[in-house]
RNA sequence: UCCUCAAUGGGUG
């Protein structure tokens, strides 16, 4: 069983979900139960490649097997819905585990920590530091590395720093992954000095920057446009003896793309397919961006459709850049196609997409279609559930099409009393005044 | 130490 068990596991980091399941099926066959093990390493593969509901298909298949989920199985599963901002969803799953006796240990706190952190919600996650506390479940450097990672995504680097003095009062210590953190916290902000001072903190502490690190510093260089500086970034990792990987080529490509040049960013992209890092659809997404910033859409196609041969899947990112850059050359029935085209992928739009093309629309004027779009979104249960009606007026800026947005929000109300649409409900329990 | 938690690249504004 042990040997079945690293296998599969093996198969699942790298992504081969389809041959883990060949040799799960196989080691039944050859009389060897799968145990849990078996099982909380396949449910974790799931949750991790986005496949939840298999996850809980096989979550509750546990139970026919005269198997009992543990805390490892549920834990997996709790990180699978932070992974996907399911933070709702996970109260009901804890209460569950509880019920069956299992007390959340260390692993549950930081997985939830972590899942409100990269939600953008740093208070529940404090709340949950202190319940932790509370418990007796010590935090430890994960914990922590949690909170200082949204702190920094915050721009909050003094509270970041601030939390690096807590932990140490706890008797804990930042470790190579937290001082990678403190550093893409700085770079992103543009603070490369500061950047350099913890870099060189961690390295008199004794720890090596990792290939994470040196792509965060050459990130920094490629947004404040010091394109050259992080091309000798990528020299002096190699003389570290670490081998830059596809991050480290995207970044830097999409770092040329932002600084319009194309020529220098193709030319990377042939240097990484050289050296055998193949580019992935980050890469191809930043390339198509590059395009069509320039208004070449046509060669923004090609690339997409280059990509596509190449076996790769194009993502929302990848749809959302080309359906922006029709809206933007106003040609909005090439961009509904591609919405069509992403929908028939079993790719669903986001906030992103919908803004991009209700934006395009309504910069065409054509408020009546805007505002059958909207209609959509709050009709169509198809739509994600993570589109809001403040997270749509806050990524749409024009005048006229927030007039159009209050304008659905009257008739939205109206069919409130009529229809008692949860998702009306909720925009009266908001308490939306007119504007 | 057969399984679960933290860091890096792409889309609108």
């Amino acid at each position: 069983v042990f040997s079945y068990n690293i296998l599969i596991r093996g198969f699942c980091v790298n992504g081969e979900l389809e041959k883990a399941l060949d040799f799960f099926n196989q080691m039944e066959k050859n009389g060897c139960s799968p145990n849990l093990v078996t099982f909380n390493t396949l449910i974790d593969a799931y949750c991790k490649l986005g496949g939840i509901d298999k996850a809980f298909r096989l979550f509750r298949s546990l139970s026919k097997r005269e198997l009992r989920p543990n805390l490892v199985t549920y834990n997996a599963i709790l990180n699978g819905l932070c992974r996907e901002g399911r933070m709702k969803e996970t109260g009901a799953v804890v209460d569950e585990m509880i019920s069956k006796g299992l007390i959340p240990d260390k692993v549950t706190y930081n997985t939830l920590v972590n899942g409100y952190c990269r939600q953008g919600n740093v208070h529940q996650a404090l709340v949950l530091h202190a319940e932790m506390v509370r418990k007796g479940v010590a935090p430890n450097v994960i914990t922590y590395t949690s909170l200082i990672g949204s702190m920094c995504r915050d721009g909050n680097l003094h509270r970041a720093m601030e939390l690096v003095g807590r932990m140490r009062e706890r008797g804990l210590c930042p470790n190579e992954v937290t001082y990678t953190t403190l550093i893409d916290g700085f770079c992103k902000q543009g603070f490369l000095d500061d950047a350099y001072a913890v870099l060189k903190e961690m390295v008199e502490i004794g720890f090596l920057p990792s290939i994470v690190t040196y792509n965060s510093i050459i990130n920094g260089h490629c947004l404040l446009g010091k394109m050259n500086e992080a091309m000798g970034i990528i020299q002096d990792m190699k003389v570290k003896g670490l081998v830059p990987d596809v991050v480290t080529y995207s970044t830097i490509v999409s770092g040329y793309c932002k600084n319009g040049d194309l020529e220098k960013a193709f030319s990377v992209n042939q240097e990484m397919i050289e050296k055998g890092v193949l580019p992935d659809s980050v890469t191809y997404s930043s390339l198509i961006r590059g395009l069509c910033e320039q208004k070449k859409l046509t060669d923004a196609c090609d690339l997409f459709k280059k990509m596509l041969s190449s076996g790769l899947h194009p993502d929302e990112f990848t749809y959302t850049t080309l359906i922006d850059g029709y809206c933007k050359e106003g040609d909005i029935k090439k961009a509904f196609h591609l919405h069509e085209e992403m929908l028939q992928r079993g790719i669903l739009p986001d906030v992103v997409t919908y803004s991009v093309l209700i934006n395009g629309l309504s910069k065409q004027a054509r408020t009546r279609e805007a505002k059958q779009l909207l209609f959509r979104l709050y009709y169509e249960d198809s739509v994600p559930d993570n589109i809001t009606y403040e997270r749509l007026m806050d990524h749409c800026c024009d005048r006229e099409f927030k007039s159009v947005v209050s304008l659905m929000k009257g008739f939205c109300m109206k069919g409130l009393m009529t229809e008692a649409d949860r998702v009306f409900e909720s925009m009266l329990e908001r308490n939306w005044g007119p504007s």
